[in-house]
DNA sequence: TTATTGTTCTATAGTTAGTATAACAGTGTT
DNA sequence: AACACTGTTATACTAACTATAGAACAATAA
């Protein structure tokens, strides 16, 4: 597996691992269809406990990102786009962009930036 | 005062507020050297406690959006998008790109929706 | 059948968020 | 000089969140 986790971050681990698995599914790591390791076996892996995991792929599920298949797995999702997602996300981009332009950034600077992050995050393939 | 509060929402009322006051100096309804109320004032027009004001007057203040001086006040300082800034704005934007591109989003579409936002956030002038 | 799956429940420890009260020392004004 | 106001610090308490742990259940897949 791809994923890496900082036991000592402020950030919690659950949103550490939903975030890693959504960068997977940006850059075509992981595709619609695909399978996710089952709870267990990623908390073996990572380290981390059951419930910590099964936290992360359930808000992933409410995001629409990921499937859950009751007594079965989950399975990564085909991207839709829908209202509700799309207000999710201008809702988390807003108070960064209130930000970026707080500290004295242009309207360019921020596209710049946000470009640079694109291909950051889509240029992971090997 | 043009900060709204909600009292019961998942996101922080230091977070909200510090959001709004970050909102207020992007869209420039506070300028550098405007001083920010003090923070039992300020708690007691927007029905919180002390504390509260003061987390969030501190995060500005690491973040170096506002300046705060001993025993005086606040104030917003002039700003400087220095190295630590950029990062730190960076490493927010981060996930929230990788969540647009999670769920379909294209490349000019994360950029028409952080243009929209940019005039959402500077046009709140009277 | 058997192992594995997500799901649910209880329990515990540590941290964070928010409020509350009090006191301190420097600032600004009168 | 006197006085109100400022941020700062300390303690205390409740509630919620994070993370771990163990157990049990019912459905799935081999």
């Amino acid at each position: 597996m791809f994923i890496k986790i900082e036991i000592d971050s402020d950030v919690p681990i659950y949103t550490q691992l939903a975030n890693e698995l959504i960068e997977g599914i940006a850059n075509e790591s992981l595709q619609p269809g695909d399978s996710l390791p089952s709870v267990r076996s990623l908390a073996g892996d990572l380290g981390i406990n059951m419930h910590t995991v099964n936290k992360a792929y359930r808000e992933l599920d409410n995001k629409g990102i990921i499937q859950i298949i009751p007594k079965s797995g989950a399975v990564v999702s085909t991207p839709t786009s829908g209202e509700a997602s799309l207000l999710r996300v201008e809702t988390a981009m807003r108070p960064v962009i209130a930000e970026a332009m707080a500290i004295g950034l242009s309207e360019n600077e921020i596209v710049s930036m946000m470009k640079e992050l694109f291909f950051k995050i889509k240029e992971v393939r090997p």
